[in-house]
DNA sequence: CGGTATCGCTACCGGTGGTAGCGTAATTGG
DNA sequence: CCAATTACGCTACCACCGGTAGCGATACCG
């Protein structure tokens, strides 16, 4: 078995522990320049890292900010949860993290230019959206179309409202499409 | 009554009549190479127009791209729809239209611009999501909140799932959407 | 005609994602 | 201690993009 097993040691310099670094220099300078005035020089700047070492480790803007998105949600917290609430628990999480400072304009930027990036549109699927689609299959027992019109649902009309009013959904309206939701697929 | 008068005609050289061949070329450039392939300068090319020409008419890429939508989209066709069917009609006639070339990715492209550019949401809610909004008020008799909240889940919706993809949602999605949404709304 | 406003064109600016190459620092194995 | 190896910071660079300035030419009104 692998598992478990510490990597051999590689020869040469090993790379230093930068992440936690640049996905908070990430985040933050796409809270307060928007997508497009997060740029890589002003990201790496903050970060207190070269511009190249971010290209050495990601491939493309879209990726990097992709790793930190996954970063900054962790694992869906549907631990305990009873199926009866677990999409409401999804929605009222999903809500409040694309509510927070940078979370919600990374997504929809990272979202955009995957629409025509087809390498950027796999890094997406695969590592960010799978891992959820995946947990919610098992907390739901649900088939995995169904499980993907709910993400689109849900993700789809908070960044839609965050997109053209510029501010988060409100309380209020979470609870009506938690509403709305819980017909359908409850 | 201001109604029906002919504008006074003003000394110059009056604008040549380029709308229409400015928004095909838009389109289509934006159905072949994508949003940000979609440069000002391949636009004017394909229109056979000048580039200076296009920053005349529009202040930014995003206004002309919310012009064009709207030329592309014209008025929602709901003309005769018993109040029942307002929401089932008014959703399949958009997924129909995000499922145009070139149509849905611009969407999505004007769209993020716009969550870090005020100017550009404020073109984008006024011209292109009020008039919508009212029919949709006028059709429905719903209050305004209630509506917003019906255009964010619909829009929301079928843009995610074409970023998500890179295809427009198949039939059989877009009628379990109508069918949760006619429950909740109806 | 003269006045006026638009058009096409060229040239330009600051900035952006992304790359190449260099010297240097950090680690492993002998 | 010495090679080999890998990552780092830095500078320079590239093609390209949104947007602007200024020019002469053109089309209309009175």
């Amino acid at each position: 078995m692998l598992r478990g097993m510490t990597p051999a040691k590689q020869p040469g310099r090993p790379r230093a522990g930068i992440d936690a670094a640049v996905f908070a220099a990430t985040l933050s300078t796409v809270h307060e320049l928007g997508y497009a005035g997060a740029t890589m020089d002003r990201i790496a700047a903050a970060a207190g890292v070269a511009k190249t070492t971010l290209y050495r480790r990601w491939p493309s803007k879209g990726a990097l900010i992709t790793d930190c998105l996954l970063d900054a949600l962790g694992p869906a917290p549907l631990e305990g949860v009873g199926r009866e609430e677990v999409m409401a628990t999804a929605i009222r999480w999903v809500a409040a993290e694309i509510g927070k400072p940078g979370v919600g304009a990374a997504f929809a930027g990272v979202f955009v230019d995957a629409v025509n990036d087809p390498a950027l549109r796999a890094i997406l699927s695969t590592r960010l959206q799978d891992p959820y689609r995946i947990a919610l299959q098992d907390a739901l027992g649900e088939p995995e179309n169904r499980v993907l019109l709910f993400i689109d649902i849900v993700v789809g009309t908070l960044l839609h409202r965050l997109g053209m009013t510029g501010e988060p959904m409100v309380d209020a309206d979470v609870t009506a499409l938690v509403e709305m939701v819980r017909h359908h697929f409850g």
